[in-house]
Formats: C-alpha cells, sequence, structure tokens
DNA sequence: GTCTATAGAAAGATAGAC
DNA sequence: GTCTATCTTTCTATAGAC
C-alpha cells in the first residue's frame, strides 16, 4: 500500500488524537474531518460508520500503549528495575490516559468490540506486569493482586492529575506506592 | 420548602443517577425528564441551561461522596482502622467512581464552575485522608504522599473494574495496598 | 410552576457526480 | 477514492398558554 492510503492514515491519527482530547462518543466526524483536512467522502469510504472509524482507531491506540509498557517490562534489567520504570514513567499526566478514560465513555462502554479493546488491554497489562512480579519471586497469587494495585495507582494517578490539573499528583501517587515497594525489600 | 420543591428534588436525582451511568455530556434533558416523571417545562423552570442542572447534581453527588467518605475517616477508631476502613469499604467498582468519571466527560472538564467541583472533592478526600496519617506519626510530605497513593489506588480500582467487569479487580487492588501498608507497620 | 408546540443548530449518514 | 449536496434525527432551548 503506497502513498494512497495515506487519507485513512491521517483520519486514524486525528481520531486517535481527538479521543484523548475529549473521548470517542464526544467526537463528531467533522471533528475528524476538521483535524484531517480530509474530505467527508473519503471518511465514509473508509469508514462507513463512525463506530468503524472508533474500532480501527481505538485499537491502534491501544497497541501502541501496550508497546510503551512491554518496551519498559520484558527489558533484560531486573525484575525490580523494570518494575521502577513503568511505574515512575514520565507521563502527560494532566492529559489522562488514552485507554483508562475510555472507561468512562457512553460510546466505547455500550459498543461490546470498543469494550472490549479497553478490557484486553488493561487484561494484558496486567499480565505483563504480574509476570515479571513473579519473576522477582512473588507466589502467583500474590504477584496477581501486586500488579493490580501497581497499574490501579497509575489509572488513579490519572484521574487525579487531571481533575487537580496538577501533573505532580500522579508523581506523588506512583512515588509513595514505589516507596512502600522498596521499604518491603530492605 | 414544603412538598413543592419536589419536581426540583426529582430532576436532580433522576440527573445523578444519568451522570453515574453516562456521564453529563452524554445525557441530555430529554434523557433527564424521562427518569424524572417531570414535564419539559419544569425543567426549563428549574435549570434554564444543561449547565445549571449539571452544577446543581454533581454538587450534590461530590457532598454526598464525601460525606461517606467523612465517615469512615473521621471516627474514632484508629487511624490504621480509619484507613482500613475507606480503603476496603464495599464499593459498585464495575458502575465506577460518580466524581473520578467525570474527569473523562467533556462537558465537566470544559466549564470551570464544573472542573472546580470535581477538583475540590479530590483536594478535600486527599486532605482527609492526610490528616489520618499524620495522626498515625507520619511526615506531612510524606502524609500527602502516601494519600494520594491510598485515593489513587481507589480510584485506578474503578478504572480497572470498569474495563474488566469484574468487581474482584477493586478488591485486588485496595487489599495489594493495604497488605503493603500493613507489612510495613510489623 | 407546569404544559404543549416548535425553533435553530448540530449530529450521523446517504446520494450521486466525477 | 474523493467531492458537494442533502436527508433525517436528535439536541438544547424558547414561546406562550394555562
Amino acid at each position: 500500500m503506497p502513498e494512497k492510503t495515506d487519507a485513512r492514515d491521517r483520519l486514524l491519527v486525528a481520531a486517535q488524537a481527538l479521543y484523548a482530547e475529549r473521548g470517542v462518543a464526544a467526537t463528531t466526524p467533522r471533528d475528524v474531518l476538521a483535524r484531517s483536512a480530509v474530505g467527508q467522502g473519503s471518511l465514509y469510504h473508509h469508514f462507513p460508520t463512525k463506530r468503524d472509524l472508533a474500532r480501527a482507531a481505538v485499537g491502534r491506540t491501544v497497541q501502541e500503549q501496550l508497546g510503551t509498557a512491554k518496551a519498559e517490562l520484558l527489558g533484560d534489567a531486573t525484575a525490580r528495575e523494570r518494575i521502577g520504570a513503568y511505574l515512575l514513567r514520565d507521563r502527560d499526566a494532566v492529559a489522562g490516559c488514552r485507554v483508562g478514560r475510555l472507561t468512562s465513555d457512553p460510546l466505547v462502554m455500550s459498543e461490546d468490540d470498543l469494550h472490549r479493546l479497553v478490557e484486553g488491554y488493561f487484561t494484558d497489562l496486567i499480565t505483563l506486569v504480574c509476570d515479571v512480579l513473579q519473576e522477582a519471586g512473588l507466589s502467583p497469587d500474590r504477584a496477581r493482586e501486586r500488579a493490580t494495585t501497581i497499574v490501579a495507582v497509575v489509572q488513579g494517578g490519572y484521574v487525579l492529575a487531571r481533575a487537580t490539573g496538577d501533573p505532580d499528583v500522579m508523581r506523588s501517587a506512583v512515588r509513595g506506592l514505589f516507596a512502600l515497594l522498596e521499604e518491603e525489600k530492605e
């Protein structure tokens, strides 16, 4: 596929950005057209319905975010370092989590295929963290519980950073947990 | 104010319930009318714009949620027990946090007065938890960091429970944190 | 304070030419 | 594959009677 798939790609990139800003339900086809500078005919040619566009764009975002997490969690550093890398990553916290925010999106939650993309993201992410913790010697049960706590503190950090408009709140949230994890190891 | 303020109250209750289900932006005046069984004329008499209704209903929800948290965090139990009561409270996790979900609501985030209600909720909540932790002997800085972590894990628990449709994910998230807090005290 | 009717704008999508 | 024009429905709000 040469340069001609360009419009489709521009539409997806625009949709992803808009979903990150206002969510899927609140993003209109017109918004996507304006941001992508693509014509209306092209939009409905590539994506017959709003839902088709959402499925493609959200699927892409999920893959991208999962890729970032994998880079941190599957490296060859120690288990402890990899958890630290994930937890303490520099995030645009006030912007919110591109995937996590979709759990409050009425369109995503009402369409099964969209909901499943979000569910898959978090089950995969928790499993990734869980595997690292088992490597570090935790039992499967404790590893799963702790992995859930780790992913939750990041998601909650996003919520609090957005609510307060303050990126430091995310830093406090993840550092507070990291400190507890480190203490335990001493 | 006798029984005549009834319509206004029914509108608020209906709006609060709908906001919890789909958010503010996605809730139409018609939705509120249908659920409250109040007439259209009454709605616009009591709340001239959608935003007026949102301000009143969100303000009420914030007060209610804060009241619940205060009941747990300001009791006469030990600091440790009060933190446990807040953290391990039985929540309808799959339904999500009525306030936290608003951080992804485009209408709430774009209207300053609505945003401020959400911000106030979380700053108050973190401060409440922070005070309990200081009572327990933590320095102001460590108390604030840890309070942020505690509130974040709860908010993240909601996000993960909604994403997966599984209430046990919330339980894992908060128990994982509680276990770390208890370990430290031994 | 509540009712019915309706306005004006934006939403999501389709039609048919090129 | 892309364009312009248009259709239908829904949204938020207003008008004016009771």
